[in-house]
DNA sequence: TATCCCATGTAACTAGTTACATGATTCG
DNA sequence: CGAATCATGTAACTAGTTACATGGGATA
């Protein structure tokens, strides 16, 4: 995150905006950590005046720190470690005994990753009209973020999909119990 | 996970079956959890000689932890808060400066997700060749967890498709860069 | 004058991982 | 006889969250 020297509140910037999707950070984690990481070599800083507010800490890569994230990219793909909540309730709803709060619960999870939906469509919108290159021929640095992109939303259309049907599922149920 | 009373050893077996898809647990955080969870009043515990190894600590669910379940599952779902190693992994990928290297990141994680949507698919056959009612005639207590099962066959369905697009758009970027 | 954005952090806590430690029984 | 399974846990550490604390400048 660092290819352009940033303080800690640039980072949780890029975090909010790029990495939304797939990670989240709050400022009271990054601070320690970026302190940590020069502590350990990995990264560097320097403090520089700042047009508004108090003076910015501003961390750069360094070589060695540089080594580690190539040695993470290169150590094949993190997997198998993701933690679903809306899964883990899906699990236990049964508990609840109640079909039409079930149902309610569906309509919300529709509701949410309809609007993700749109959120990361209309993001994809405004890239490709902002650069004719778009999709395919842009530079790597931009392409590989743009994977993510495409990644989120093959993935939040296909939840999208399992609640549209687990919603018609659940009302056919209520119907045959009746 | 107390529906019926269990000890930690029990519980582990149940995410590493039927959980595993969205949730994983060590038994070294388990056990100290199941046993602040007691002292919070919201399980209890009795000691039961075992058939085999020392004694087991069997929980189980008490009022107040009934009512504890179903205030997070009536709270509405939780969302947004998963984070996805493989996409933080893809969003830097560029730094690698090596076209050849992120192909073979690609191909491993399709290979993963090929892998993992087969396990599924063969847990679903296995399941709806052992019941007659599968999927839409399940007590609740087996259709709740059903829809876990047909989230994750959605998704890694959808995962993978992306990865064979990726693969085709890098071997593509390949060729137009030579 | 109130709220938002800039910009830094610490403290207390909760969650989760990795490694260590023990010991019986069963199966190949 | 060795490995796997049953069964319990602790210790040391890393990661992450929530709440607290400060204060200037810009905008409505």
């Amino acid at each position: 995150m660092l290819r352009q020297p940033s303080s800690g509140y640039d980072v949780k910037k890029q975090f909010d905006t790029s990495l939304r999707n797939f990670w989240k950070a709050e400022l009271s984690q990054i601070y320690p950590t970026l302190q940590k990481l020069e502590t350990e070599g990995l990264l560097s800083s320097a403090k520089v005046d700042s047009e508004q507010g108090p003076q910015r800490v501003v961390y750069s890569q360094t070589e060695s720190g540089k080594a580690e994230l190539l040695h993470w990219l290169g150590d094949g793909p993190t997997v198998g470690t993701e933690r679903i909540g809306f899964l883990a309730q899906t699990y236990f709803l049964a508990q609840l005994g109640d079909a039409n709060k079930a149902i309610e619960f569906f309509e919300e999870l529709r509701s949410y990753f309809a609007e993700r939906l749109e959120a990361l469509q209309a993001r994809e919108a405004e890239w490709s009209a902002a650069n004719p290159l778009y999709p395919d021929e842009l530079p790597d640095h931009d392409f590989f973020p743009q994977l993510t992109l495409d990644c989120g939303i093959h993935r939040i259309a296909a939840t999208l999909a399992w609640c549209d049907k687990t919603l018609t599922r659940l009302k056919q149920r209520q119907r045959s119990a009746a």
